[in-house]
DNA sequence: CACCTGTTTGATAAATTATTCACAGCATTT
DNA sequence: AAATGCTGTGAATAATTTATCAAACAGGTG
């Protein structure tokens, strides 16, 4: 997890940098406005944490270019300026969210975790496949989930790619022994749903969130809830 | 945009519920922690509004329970417990965002609008069927009507869709049979009845508009009238 | 060739859904 | 108002679908 600090006070900056660093996170500071949109454009951070006042660029003004460039990374204001007005300016900057100085630092970690545990669910890496906590490692052909790696056999991992790239659609069994298997006609075979059971297995059993539901005399989906 | 409001006080519900609506979202208000989890739980929203300190369930406990079952609902905790430790507690709950009574309006329309702007960007186009406030997704084979979502099974969702996909159209029975069951000759069976029974026990019962009328001795039809 | 892992099959118990049936209710006609 | 014929409903039963296990099979590797 990589988080860019942009703020001017040396003893703030480091004390971040410091907080931060014990929780694992990776940070890089910048002390102004231009080595922030520098920084900010260029360089592809999990997170951005932005001071309003400092040099240069306006952190409201630099929120903006940031988030022209890159719309997606999540940016939190980090200021002394607590008006309501500044808030709703943050915000409309488009800052994802706004903690006025001073501030507890447990309640910035928690904020910083909802922003990036947000932003994962979203964000469509090259070679990855993301569902909820699962993931879908294409190049190593591994899943993740939680903190355990999940090992996969050929079968498995062409039939949890069909569901992950289908999450939140229904597939029926028909559906799935043509674009897994093969097979184009009723064969009597009941493939499918061992292979179902088998990933079952592996990847819900062992977690109070279920992934893959089935629908009777439909099929399986998977998803979220 | 649906919000959920979860609120005892009367005066502050019907603030926002007001101020809401004006701000163009549908809002709807439930006073308790158990009408919460029902609410929460049943039906769709964009944004849940969430007070701690409610009846029968707290809402820190009420907030997991809620994600437990929908993830990706965003959930805006709003409440006069205002600690770090208050507030700690929140997002490790599931919420997404916290705010401390008393606030200002605009600050709270400032950051629903975040929380919301994530999930219309986003928003997976599915294919769905329409009629009215009744919606069926063609990939979830699930059906939604006002804010609630309707479980199908896989007979049931056959009868509604032919139903939808012929609306204003009077069916016969036979119709209906030979279409939905391939019965292509009169077998004097009732399934047709009894299943447009029990799909009305689930479209039309708990609302005052129905769309499934019978025409004596012709059919049924769907229709907005 | 024997072994290992991965894949497929078949059988069975459990869960869920589909269907039937009997009767209550309602509207239309006489 | 009674009779007749449709229609609505719930409970009982039949049928189907699914989960799971053990065992057979396949195919590559040492």
């Amino acid at each position: 997890m990589k988080i860019l600090v942009i703020e001017d006070e040396p003893k703030v900056a480091s004390f971040l940098k410091q907080g931060l660093e014990e929780q694992g996170y990776e940070v890089e500071v910048v002390f102004d406005g231009q080595m922030g949109k520098k920084y900010g454009t260029r360089n592809q951070y999990d997170l951005i944490l932005l001071d309003i006042v400092i040099p240069y660029i306006n952190g409201i003004e630099l929120c903006k270019q940031i988030k022209d460039v890159k719309p997606t990374v999540p940016i939190l204001i980090l200021t002394a300026l607590g008006t309501t007005e500044d808030k709703v300016a943050g915000f409309d900057s488009g800052a994802d969210d706004y903690l006025v100085k001073p501030f507890e630092f447990k309640e910035l970690l928690a904020r910083i975790k909802v922003l990036t545990k947000r932003i994962t669910n979203f964000t469509e890496t090259s070679n990855k496949l993301k569902v909820m906590d699962l993931e879908l490692d294409l190049d190593k052909k591994v899943a993740h989930r939680g903190d355990r790696t999940i090992e996969l056999t050929a079968k498995e991992f062409a039939l949890l790619e069909y569901f992950m790239r289908n999450k939140g659609r229904v597939l029926s069994r028909p559906d799935i022994a043509e674009k897994v298997w093969d097979i184009t006609f009723d064969t009597g075979t009941n493939v499918v749903d061992v292979y179902v059971n088998i990933l079952r297995k592996k990847i819900d059993r062992d977690f109070p969130h279920k992934l893959i539901h089935t629908r009777i005399g439909l099929g399986y989906m998977l998803n979220e809830s």
